[in-house]
RNA sequence: GCGCCCGUAGCUCAACUGGAUAGAGCAUCUGACUACGGAUCAGAAGGUUUGAAGUUCGAAUCUUCACGGGCGCGCCA
């Protein structure tokens, strides 16, 4: 089975070489409805290369091009582009294709990698905000993707659990601490805790050098501070947890800073010993003498006290994953302010002989209203817990206000996949590098790029089959998906059904490319197309009231753009429900 | 001072490696309800892609310079 791009692009490149051309340009979907399906400007570069016009060489082209089974007569328009529009035999045929199968037509990777991804990183005793739903949802989305496509991916939540923080942690909980708010809300009293500590220290320079105490005494192994440490670490592990069953995301490993604490000091006498790293000023430091942008900011690995910092750690990490795990490629989904950071480490993981390929994703902001970072009105990061609580609230209000005769049970389970979904999709549907302002308004609206649409979609779809008459020869009763076709020939005659066939079988063509820049915003724009291609048809096209073979047909299509929409929005780790 | 990212319709956002007349949604205006869920669909209007110059068959996209916004620049992570 192969996409209609792959199929043509190999036609092209078979009439090239029988036009004795080289192979040239590529062939994409068309960038407009009215150009046809697909097209290719192969004719524009070949004619510049050759000094010919752009238009006679696609004559030439066209001349040993052969397509008659797939498409209509392939056409030359504009400057010398060539466009293909599909038959609908051959698309009715595709589609089929595509229905008998689990994976929608989305091929396996040719070259499956290892792939390790760091994404989420929250810290241990600050609570998670606003500001990891871009890495955490980003890089879920990213994973659920590359294994789909194949890849061996393994999750990696790098939580900060060391650092200087630590020592205000255990001076506040010592001398701080209330048991009872402890008992009751344990990441709202380490924070607690770990502010009034920080506030402290900035105007108390004993509270300030008793902290650092605290931390020499940690890292030094004693008892008591120790156990503190891992009862913070734990207790924040489970808020974590918590946020994580919520959103639906689910690590394979969960290696802190902690887990290469040890490693530390190995990592920096290697970089000393292969001349990589240097003392400067009494620091261990790596210099980039001979990369410009780089001259004048070397990267410290051991500061002059001996401690360590967190380029030390990403360094020991680095080793972990490439020999531990033996990752292919490393992709960082950490936040764009620490791009400098990440090319250093990069550089020096480069100069230190590991040959994984190491990627930083980066994305932009979430703003409020007023354009300026999202935080409450007191000015504090807004916390996960309650944006993700308000989200199920209003969507459920939005349900209640919709179907208020829907089960209790039904009720909860909608609110929560409609108000987790549209946090979600309106974090993925935009292109991970821009800022984007958030509004409860928009990514719950039931009309335009959202979540809601998208789902009620698929609901209108399952609403059909619950009405469909399943003693129709050609469905039976599936357990999954509730029914499945056992035997299909589709018929493709209005446009409105042409077109979302046509639609579906772009699925396979879109998942791979959103791993070529890192942009599930190019999967969510397709869902929202689809979608709004399947509302078209449905306008259009009766369904269950057309005659056979048409009605079979039409069944079949709804329950490929069923399996699609909930393959594509689990790709984004949305899950659709069955009524709303 | 140096570096990175961003600037697209009134608003919120698209446009994959440079492709054809820059697309959606909201808001505005017109239509379609005996509805397989109207939580929808069909249509209109809305633009000097911040500005200037350059590269070429062709630029929102690449280069340079301005302007505006955000973020970074040895011992916090």
């Amino acid at each position: 089975m192969e996409t209609f791009q792959s199929l043509l692009g190999r036609r092209l490149s078979d009439a090239l070489a029988k036009a004795g051309l080289p192979d040239a340009g590529e062939l994409t979907l068309a960038t407009d409805a009215r150009f046809g399906d697909y097209q290719t400007n192969a004719a524009l570069i070949l004619g510049k290369q050759r000094g010919e016009k752009p238009r006679d060489v696609a004559e030439t082209i066209l001349a040993h091009l052969d397509v008659s089974d797939l498409a209509e007569k392939p056409t030359v328009a504009g400057a010398g582009f060539i466009n293909f529009t599909m038959r609908p035999e051959a698309v009715a045929e595709r589609a089929a294709e595509i229905l008998a199968d689990d994976r929608l037509g989305v091929a396996r990777s040719t070259c499956p990698k290892k792939i390790v991804i760091d994404f989420g990183s929250p810290n241990v005793a600050k609570p998670m905000h606003v500001g990891h739903i871009r890495s955490t949802v980003l890089g879920d989305s990213l994973a659920r993707i590359a294994t789909f496509l194949g890849h061996d991916v393994v999750r990696d939540n790098h939580v900060g659990d060391w650092g200087t923080q630590f020592g205000m942690v255990i001076w506040g909980w010592k001398n701080l601490l209330d048991r009872e708010s402890l008992a009751r809300d344990p990441i709202a009293e380490l924070v607690r805790i770990y502010k009034e500590t920080n506030e402290r220290s900035k105007t108390d320079p004993a509270v300030r050098e008793a902290a650092r105490q605290e931390l020499v005494k940690l890292q030094a192994g004693d008892t008591e501070n120790v156990s503190i440490w891992k009862q913070s670490v734990d207790l924040s592990m489970q808020e974590f947890e918590r946020a994580y069953q919520v959103l639906d995301i689910h690590y394979d490993i969960q290696r802190g800073e902690s887990f290469y604490n040890d490693r530390l000091p190995d990592v920096v006498e290697r970089l000393l010993k292969s001349g990589i790293a240097e003392i400067s000023e009494g620091a261990v430091v790596v210099f980039f003498r001979d990369i410009p942008e780089l001259a004048d900011k070397p990267a410290i690995i051991r500061k002059k006290d001996g401690g360590f910092n967190y380029a030390t750690t990403d360094l020991a990490t680095v080793d972990y994953r490439a020999n531990d795990l033996k990752a292919d490629t490393i992709w960082y989904v950490v936040g764009a302010p620490q791009i400098l950071h990440f090319k250093e480490v990069f550089e020096i993981a480069r100069r230190a002989g590991y040959a994984a390929d190491f990627r930083h994703i980066t994305f932009g902001s979430i703003l409020g209203e007023n354009r300026k970072l999202m935080k409450t009105r007191s000015g504090e990061n807004v916390p996960l817990r309650d944006l993700l609580d308000e989200a199920v609230q209003r969507a459920r209000t939005i349900v209640e206000e919709k179907n208020p005769d829907l089960s209790e049970a039904d009720k909860i389970d909608i609110a929560q996949k409609i108000g987790i979904g549209a946090v979600k999709y309106y974090d993925l549907s935009q292109y991970r590098m821009t800022d984007y302002v958030f509004s409860w308004d928009r990514m719950l609206s039931l009309q335009g790029n959202t979540a809601p649409y998208l789902q009620n979609a698929y609901v209108r779809i399952r609403s059909i089959f619950r009405k469909a008459d399943v003693a129709t020869p050609l469905w039976e009763v599936g357990s999954e998906t509730g029914h499945r076709p056992v035997a299909t020939k589709l018929i493709l005659k209005e446009p409105a059904e042409i077109n979302l066939a046509k639609r579906l079988t772009q699925f396979a063509e879109i998942v791979p490319q959103v791993l070529n820049d890192f942009r599930p915003n190019m999967l969510a724009n397709y869902l929202f197309e689809l979608a709004n291609s399947f509302h078209a048809f449905y306008e259009a096209c009766p369904v269950l009231k057309s005659e056979e073979p048409t009605r079979s047909s039409r069944l079949a299509l709804c329950e490929l753009t069923g399996r699609v929409l909930q393959r594509g929005l689990d790709l984004l780790g949305i899950k659709v429900p069955e009524k709303m």
